[in-house]
DNA sequence: TTCGTAGTACGACAAACGTCGTACAAGCCT
DNA sequence: AGGCTTGTACGACGTTTGTCGTACTACGAA
C-alpha cells in the first residue's frame, strides 16, 4: 500500500507514502473527520516549512500523536521525512489538489 | 441541537435539523467518510426529486439505513420529510454551500 | 561515554461505530 | 377490517478507533 517515496527538501530519509491514486476521497474524509488531525493539518497548511511532530501544540500524548501522523501519512495527506531524531511533515498540497480538486482548501476555509 | 425544520417541498411532516452554524466541518466529514453514507449523497446529488429511503440500492439492512439517514440528517446533509408511510431525503444544498463553500462540489467531484 | 531529546512499537482499555434481527407504528389499498 | 408497505426503536454484537503507559531505538550534545 505505501510505495513511493517523500520528497526531502531539506535531505533526510523519506517515509514511505501510498500513491494518492490509491486513495480515495472516503479515507481522507474520514482521516481529516477528527478533531487532533484536522487541527495538525490547519497547522501545516500555516506553516511555510515542514514541521517536526514535536512543534504541535496537540495536548495528547507522545504515543497519540505518532498515531494520528501515521494515520495521515497512509491516507495520503502529509508526507514525512527523518532528520537527525526529528521527524518533518508538510502537507502534500500539489498532489492533494490534483487527486481531489478544491476539497483541500475547502476543508481548510471552512469556519 | 435539532432545531428548525426542514421545508417540505411537495407538503408533508418534516423532521427537525440542525441548523447548519452549530455544524463543525469535522461534523460533515465524519459523516461522508462512511462508503454508504456517501453513496446515499451521491445517489441524491444526481437525483432532481427527493427520493424516498427505499429507492436505494445501499446493500444493508432496513435498520442499518434508517442509522445512516438519521447521521446524515442530525449531520446537517441531508433534511427529511415525510409523506404517508414513506421518507423522501433530499440534500441540504444550498444551506451547505453557503455554511462550506465548495466543500460538497468537491467531494462530488472526487474519483 | 553518558545523558537527554524525538519519536516509535506494542499492548491495553474504553468508547464509538456499523451491523443486524425483532418488534412495533403508521399509512395505503383491496 | 385485514394485510401490505415503509420505516423506526431498541438491544445486541463484533470491530474499529482514540487514548494511554511503558519499553525501546536512534541521534545529538556535553
Amino acid at each position: 500500500m505505501l510505495t513511493s517515496r517523500a520528497r526531502s527538501p531539506a535531505a533526510g530519509k523519506a517515509l514511505e507514502q501510498p500513491d494518492l491514486r490509491n486513495i480515495g476521497v472516503e479515507q481522507v474524509l474520514r482521516a481529516l473527520g477528527e478533531p487532533v488531525r484536522l487541527r495538525i493539518v490547519r497547522a501545516l497548511a500555516c506553516a511555510e516549512h515542514p514541521m517536526s511532530c514535536g512543534a504541535f501544540e496537540l495536548g495528547v500524548s507522545k504515543s497519540t500523536s505518532t498515531h494520528h501522523f501515521r494515520v495521515l501519512r497512509e491516507s495520503g495527506i502529509i508526507s514525512q521525512y527523518e532528520e537527525g531524531t526529528a521527524r518533518y511533515s508538510e502537507l502534500r498540497t500539489t498532489e492533494l489538489d490534483e487527486r481531489f480538486p478544491g476539497l483541500l482548501r475547502a476543508i481548510l476555509d471552512a469556519e
